[in-house]
RNA sequence: GGCGGGGUAGCCAAGUGGUAAGGCACGGCUCUGCAAAAGCUGUAUUCGUCGGUUCGAUUCCGACCCUCGCCUCCA
């Protein structure tokens, strides 16, 4: 096993011509590589999704927004997607989460499931074709234990399952960790399992009952207990899109130990190679800092509508950055986005009044054609926001010069084509409920006005400024406007 | 210690062997009772430090400094 360690900086690949090619790094490899569906058919991604044990935290949000842009932009080149992505429903925190919550496992996990729905909803993530539960795979795993067990892969100790890991001679390719380090690496953690284990770098395949189980545990050929982590995702992946798969993404830190356990337990199994092209998300940071419980850096989308934002500001904000480089989250960041999205909501509102009715002739990319291709080159985020707000600039000042409506309404479909493929939207003001107090302010602050009485006007509006609101005067009257940043 | 990322204006963030995109913030002007919005406009002689190659480097090479992440909980 040799790996090159020549590779010490990604190497690109020259960008094709063929308008509908997509390019994306390749962790395993370290190259920027087309993207290429195995049988010509669909892209088969699988992605590592979240363990429903809390609310999952703006962190969590950027591995599955980038993943969801992924697919966005793989989809708007023409391609098709078999896009799996998995729930972890059953570890040590969940069973953990469910025994303090009273709550049996299953409707403890439920209930986390359905709020990451509502907020990956919030966030523009399209669902996946399929969301397979680690609890409703069980069978899958067991029998691969068994076939691992079979060829020597794995081996029973004390009423759990190990993996072998001296077995699998590629074993830390990926991570580019040899076995001398991961035996240091498990030094300072010693599990009561780990005496069971033939090599501390082993890691559990199948995990025995423990009485804080409770009553979560499996029947299996081992007695009960229930599967070790990694297990769940090389069952479902096998399982739902075959031995081969085209793309498998998660966050940078799942690449060791739990990406690199993968490949050893699917390729010992099945004798193929598992993962063709390997996607990974690099941290957000907050405060320079990895998110964390202890720092009290770790922000959920509840704190950015505490703080007056929207989700698409947060999806903007995620994708401010390359999705390879880590991307430090501030508030001030936020406010930008927000900034930006009311100025693509005004340009967006102004190309819709010059196109009138006109309907662009047929489907184009327009002014944002250099923003697509910065999209398709490996999923350059950065360079795609500074060459759309370079052609929204240019746009508005074209309109003002004098635009046809029909190259109007040719823009307008490309800017609305370029937003849906990156997911964000404009901001656009709307009505929303005010309580009587508050309006009762802001009339009595148009009556002073119109009295000329400006002393009395400014207080008021310093009063409504304290209570969270702006209000801006315009031909039609006043207006109020939530401000933002408050927490 | 091993491995892998980073260091570009107040903040976020692109980029290139030939003289620094974009966004936010900030200043000036127009507009406004004042604001807001909008428009016009200004803002990095400089790209962590020190050397080297070159007609020319922020961009290539070398050394160094700082910083972040991973090394079996982790998106």
């Amino acid at each position: 096993m040799v790996f090159c360690i020549r590779f010490s900086l990604w190497q690109r690949n020259d960008l094709s011509f063929v308008s509908n090619r997509v390019d994306s790094a390749d962790g395993a490899t370290r190259s920027i590589r087309k993207l290429t569906p195995d049988d010509g058919q669909a892209l088969k991604f699988y992605a590592c999704g979240p363990t429903v044990y809390g609310p999952a935290h703006i962190g969590n949000f950027r591995s599955f927004i980038v993943q969801d842009l992924l697919v966005r932009v793989w989809e708007a080149a023409g391609g098709k997607t078999r896009h799996v992505r998995n729930l972890t429903d059953v570890d040590d925190k969940t069973i953990r989460g469910a025994r303090e919550a009273k709550q049996t496992l299953s409707d403890f996990t439920r209930g986390w499931t359905d709020r990451f729905h509502r907020d990956g909803e919030a966030l523009g993530l399209k669902r996946p074709e399929v969301e397979p539960k680690a609890t409703e795979f069980i069978p899958k795993q067991v029998e691969l234990v068994r076939r691992l067990i079979q060829s020597g892969h794995a081996y029973e100790s004390g009423g759990s399952v190990y993996y072998r890991v001296k077995s699998f001679a590629r074993y830390g390719r990926l991570s580019r960790l040899d076995e001398r380090e991961l035996k240091e690496g498990a030094s300072g953690r010693a599990d009561a399992d780990e005496y069971a284990r033939e090599q501390a770098a082993d890691f559990v395949l199948w995990k025995g009952y423990k009485p804080e189980d409770g009553d979560v545990f499996w029947e299996s050929p081992w007695g009960k207990g229930r599967p070790g982590w990694h297990l769940e995702c090389s069952a479902m992946a096998m399982e739902l899109l075959g031995e081969t798969i085209d793309l498998h993404g998660g966050g940078a830190d799942l690449i060791f130990p739990h990406h690199e356990n993968e490949i050893a337990q699917s390729e010992a199994a099945s004798g193929k190679a598992f993962v063709r092209h390997w996607f990974h998300v690099s941290h957000l940071l907050v405060e320079d800092r990895k998110m964390s419980k202890s720092l009290g850096n770790l922000y959920t989308l509840e704190d950015v509508a505490k703080r007056g934002y929207e989700p698409a500001d947060l999806r903007l904000v995620l994708l401010s950055g390359h999705y390879r480089q880590p991307l430090n989250f501030s508030w001030d960041t936020m406010q930008a986005a927000r900034h930006g999205r009311e100025k693509l909501g005004r340009a967006h509102a102004g190309l819709a009044e010059t196109a009138g009715t006109e309907k662009p002739g047929k489907e184009g990319w327009g002014s944002f054609a250099p923003a697509w291709e910065s999209l398709r080159h490996d999923l350059d985020t950065p360079k795609a926001l500074g060459a759309l707000y370079t052609a929204v600039g240019e746009l508005e000042k074209k309109r003002r010069q004098g635009m046809k409506p029909s190259e109007a309404a040719i823009e307008l479909a490309a800017m609305e084509r370029i937003l849906r493929v990156l997911g964000v939207s404009p901001y656009f003001e709307k009505e929303v409920e005010i309580s009587p107090e508050i309006r009762g302010l802001a009339e009595a602050r148009e009556a002073a006005r119109k009295a000329k009485d400006w002393k009395e006007s400014d207080r008021l509006r310093d009063e409504l400024a304290k209570a969270g609101w702006e209000v801006r005067d315009g031909a039609g009257g006043w207006r109020l406007v939530r401000k933002t940043g408050i927490a």
